[in-house]
DNA sequence: TTAAGAATTAATCAAGTGTTTAAATCTTTT
DNA sequence: AAAAGATTTAAACACTTGATTAATTCTTAA
């Protein structure tokens, strides 16, 4: 019956401790004795509680594609708001998301390239993306000449890139531009307003 | 004297070999006796060539750098080119040299997480974009107010998200759009074209 | 209170990993 | 052709790493 203690003291302090570093560090480059360390518990109890290294990895990843995709998956289905709207509302959220967890982006995509499929499968991505009310608007707004004609995929692609991008890129942009995480973040607050601004204009015939 | 032979041979298939795994799996991800493998060599001579596999990882990333970065400085510092010119070339540029090395942005910036400082100042990066003539015209286009007041950073981050994300990001991509590599590389091609009009589309005022 | 179960610990194991060694083979020079 | 040097090989070494074990401490239920 130790249930409620346990979530929130050892299971837990383990959980988060994996969180960060493989966030960090990918899961090559981490360590159980990293996370051990991290979370200051003894190294056996991460295999008492979670069996493995790469169980404990799976959980870790499967929450953070959830953070990823899933989130937006109300916003992408929403019946009730237009497309101007949505576009609005999924980079706010977006940068909201990846600002609070600015090394999801990177985990995720470089431990994509081991297990493409899967991974891919696990997050029912095409169902989020393109089967969604979004992409079923911005044809209706093609077909009604409101918007010039684009490829959904390529306007998926100027949608990620330059609202995720910059999270990918960080420490790279943080370097080119000379400025730190406080300006770095100020950037991209004000990315919030002008991103839909963008795209705006690049759509309008 | 057997130093042509080895630079076109042993010693080259080690590189080779490495050059792909690493930009694979990373360097926590990849095991000196796969790249042994991979080539056909035995693993000591690795380490006769090469000294160890930290030594041989940084030759490839200064390398990958180089790709990633080098190419494009005389392209954002021609003077004989404007504006408008530069940005096609550089959108061009970039497109044909990631789809020659599909691997090296991803690979790039999850290596950069881990040493972010010294990567960056083996970059240059900060003369290659900010301090370039390519952002000098920007400023002179704000100015004479041909285009929209943009901050500097923000432009670089759309046209380097809009044009890098897409490799970063190519099985999620594909994932989600339920293409494959043909379709994929089709679709980049496109976006050597129209990048620059979107890009043009939301700097004019 | 005490027995039973849960949680924690230090020590250890077995496999994996980067690297080295010493011998063998090949190449070049005289 | 033989000596000297470069290259290659199989084996081993030293260390790391994920996982397990067996004992100990803590918690809970009767």
């Amino acid at each position: 019956m130790a249930k409620e203690v346990k979530d929130s003291s050892t299971e837990e302090k383990i959980k988060n401790a994996a969180r960060v570093i493989f966030h960090q560090k990918g899961f090559a480059g981490t360590r159980t004795r990293d996370i051990a360390e991290a979370s200051g518990i003894n190294l056996a109890l991460l295999n008492y509680y979670f069996r493995s290294k790469e169980k404990l990895f799976d959980l870790i990843m499967t929450e953070s594609l959830e953070v990823f995709f899933r989130s937006l998956h109300s916003v992408f289905n929403d019946p009730t708001t237009d497309f101007e709207e949505k576009i609005r509302r999924i980079v706010e959220n977006y940068i909201d998301n990846l600002s609070a967890n600015p090394n999801i982006p990177i985990f995720i995509l470089s431990e994509l390239r081991n297990h493409p499929e899967e991974l891919i499968k696990k997050t029912g991505a095409k169902k989020v993306f393109l089967d969604s009310v979004f992409m079923k608007q911005l044809k209706e707004e093609i077909e009604a000449k409101r918007i010039k004609p684009i490829h959904p995929l390529q306007f998926i692609m100027n949608l990620l890139g330059m609202t995720v991008f910059p999270f990918v890129a960080s420490p790279m942009i943080k370097g080119i531009g000379a400025i730190d995480q406080a300006e770095f973040e100020s950037l991209m607050q004000e990315r919030k307003t002008i991103i839909p601004d963008w795209i705006k204009s690049f759509l309008t015939p």
